[in-house]
DNA sequence: TAGTGGTCTAGACCACCAA
DNA sequence: TGGTGGTCTAGACCACTAA
């Protein structure tokens, strides 16, 4: 006997438009992603088998199922042999990502401002050279910023860069993120390695972020990559445990 | 003119074993992983075009292709229209995942040890129920655990888990990490919400991981859900920064 | 046993990039 | 202008799950 359950996927009218430049699988998974998004596809309930969809939607199963991966790596639905393709029972936060302070703050209401303290080229010490992959002694460029919410201060940040890579103004540095700069230049990001630890504040350190010293301050060093695998930026940065804490969501790896 | 540069992959002797149960895409990945990480292709390196790949190994282009993607994805190569698929340029660290503390310390060679210091069934706090999606009240596993590396105290742990979920006795507590044992019990992990602070201690806590009182410490919270988005899991975590940090590599999302 | 996703094939046309 | 990856099709057989 058939099990004839209720398709939630019939009520959702779904359909792609051949004649835009966005590729199908594409279309479909966003339909699908804002379907789940406004509720209308509830935690649990089945897609449909990939063939039927296929058909009803007038697309090869390979697209299909190309559409469904996509959702399946963002974690918004499960696939089961011999049981379907499920969305997930419960909310999943935002997917991890590179994380901008300045993105996470402006996201978060807390009004982000910066101050640039220092922007000026040097000549590269062993350390920074090593990570951002340049001769030591070659010219990099070096940005300090406080970066402030609602006025009060919430880190520092110290960033080294290769030379010729990004043409910044302090003006450009005070109104944005270096990542949006960045992107916004052409430089496509693509992974980044960080380390996160935890210190007592140096008395000056304390002076610069309006806490005491001794107080507890979270760390983390950052190399950036492009696409290509090449170092963009290398940064030192401390923040003010009291004010700030790094949120994330992590996906695990089949 | 066709450019006949040095194609690497030629001197790769690629090849799949057909009668193998593991896919053909995967035998291939695994191959070039492996010749990457050996240094037998170069970081700048192309791969040679999908096409000309698939008539030597004797596959169709569609699986030369799942093969490649999975290594993109891991960010060990990058494809470019019009150019090819080319070795990153700088070594790529592990891929994000989910930590164990357990298999950090392990694979750092600093030979983790665990002191159980409470395994009990006690009623659900507000916040606790509100993490694991449980009612508030019902039973829920407290574990309490100090993890040592070398003797020395790095992490004191406090977990909160469904009732009935999985059951371990303190032995095995003692003898492995949580997440190993979720796994070995069936359970699919797939995704977790983190948070990682820091403050001070308090002189109990200081006693505890043979830190002075007010000395930094990591915080981290964190909700893990299994395969289809049930929390399994919450924990309270602290550590000693002068003994560890989280070190982590990020993929931007294209 | 019936139904599902997992894998694989052999083509096709298009969009982008470098020379 | 030629070569590359990006997308798409219409099938096929297999492995796993639930009943």
């Amino acid at each position: 006997m058939a099990r004839r359950e209720a398709e939630p996927t019939e009520a959702l009218r779904l359909g792609v438009d051949r004649s835009s430049p966005v590729p199908l699988y594409h279309q479909l998974s966003q339909q699908f992603e804002a379907a789940i998004e406004q509720g209308r596809l509830v935690p649990g309930s089945l897609l449909g088998n990939e063939i039927e969809l296929a058909r009803r939607i007038g697309l090869s199963r390979p697209t299909v199922r190309q559409a469904i991966q996509s959702l399946v790596d963002k974690g918004l639905l499960v696939r089961r042999r011999g049981v379907g393709t499920q969305v997930v029972h419960s909310q999943v936060g935002r997917p991890l990502e590179l994380s901008s302070l300045y993105d996470d703050l402006e996201a978060a209401g807390r009004r982000p401002t910066t101050r640039v303290l220092r922007h000026a080229t040097e000549s590269a010490s062993a350390s920074v050279a090593g990570r951002l992959g340049i001769a030591e002694g070659s010219d990099v460029v070096v940005v300090e910023r406080l970066r402030l919410a609602h006025g009060e201060p919430v880190a520092h940040l110290r960033n080294h860069l290769p030379p010729g890579l990004l043409d910044m103004t302090t003006e450009e540095l005070e109104a944005t993120g270096l990542y949006r700069l960045m992107r916004r230049s052409g430089i496509g990001l693509h992974s980044a390695r960080q380390s996160v630890g935890a210190r007592a504040a140096t008395a000056g350190e304390g002076e610069r972020l309006g806490e005491p010293g001794g107080a507890p301050l979270l760390t983390m060093e950052r190399t950036t990559f492009d696409d290509t695998g090449r170092a963009v930026e290398f940064g030192t940065h401390l923040y003010r445990a009291s004010r700030y804490a790094f949120e994330f969501q992590l996906l695990v790896r089949p």
